[in-house]
DNA sequence: TATGGAAATGAAAATCATTTTCATTTGTGG
DNA sequence: CCACAAATGAAAATGATTTTCATTTCCATA
């Protein structure tokens, strides 16, 4: 096996929210580091197995990955200009976590977005 | 635009649960019907955007659908054996709008997924 | 019944994320 | 300095899904 390459953490922290292995790869080859996106992909398999990053899949199925245990948050875009507005959520927090504890689930994560059209358009 | 594929649907409902789209086509080979394979996916998407059936994923990605009821509903999904909990979504439906509207936002629609690990896994 | 165009079909090629292979490089203890 | 294990990454392989495109099936109408 190998171990997490530490950039691979460092550009998943930069990077927010939630990023792609192909994206996080594009932004360390933008940001001029060198590193192949093979290691990209082991890394971050790696950072899962120690329960470092959280893994989901996007609706088209690619991986998208993130820091567990970050405080996250969600978004309410326009569906018309795309203007994104940052939302706390502590309701749906705890929502997903009473749901999903009734059901005997464990390690507890969600997914939100709220969409519609701005006050603008 | 091609509409779906009435064998399609008659497939998927007799699997049962979720099927994917390998899963489906197979099934109607060894029934001994003929069905090429970009037929069923064109008719399982055309399901899905008709609303007909629901698509979720894998843990390695696959795609898995089956029939959905007509109600908005939000799931519970285990990421490891994809076992599936229908949630009513009443906090969130209230939650979403009232997010929305504090922002001026009309037309508020909302997505929302819970995941864990179900006691089995 | 013939005919022309639209929709459906499916084989094969293309796409794209991800994994595997394998040869090379790097690091480390002796 | 040496030997050996771990890390790296380019290129090929994989596998689901999508696209292309030539052909077939429908169907309404002349």
């Amino acid at each position: 096996m190998s171990r997490s390459n530490p950039r691979v953490l460092s550009t998943l922290e930069r990077a927010g929210g939630f990023a792609s292995a192909q994206e996080v790869y594009q932004l360390m080859q933008r940001e001029g580091q060198s590193i192949g996106l093979t290691t990209v992909y082991r890394s971050l398999q790696s950072l899962v197995n120690d329960k470092i990053v959280d893994v989901l899949r996007r609706d088209d199925g690619e991986a998208i990955y993130r820091l567990c245990g970050e405080t996250h948050h969600h978004h309410l875009v326009c569906k018309s200009c795309g203007e994104t507005v940052e939302i706390e959520g502590g309701a749906i927090e705890k929502w997903a976590l009473n749901v999903g504890k009734e059901h005997g689930f464990r390690e507890v994560g969600h997914t939100a977005e709220i969409f519609g059209l701005c006050s603008k358009c």
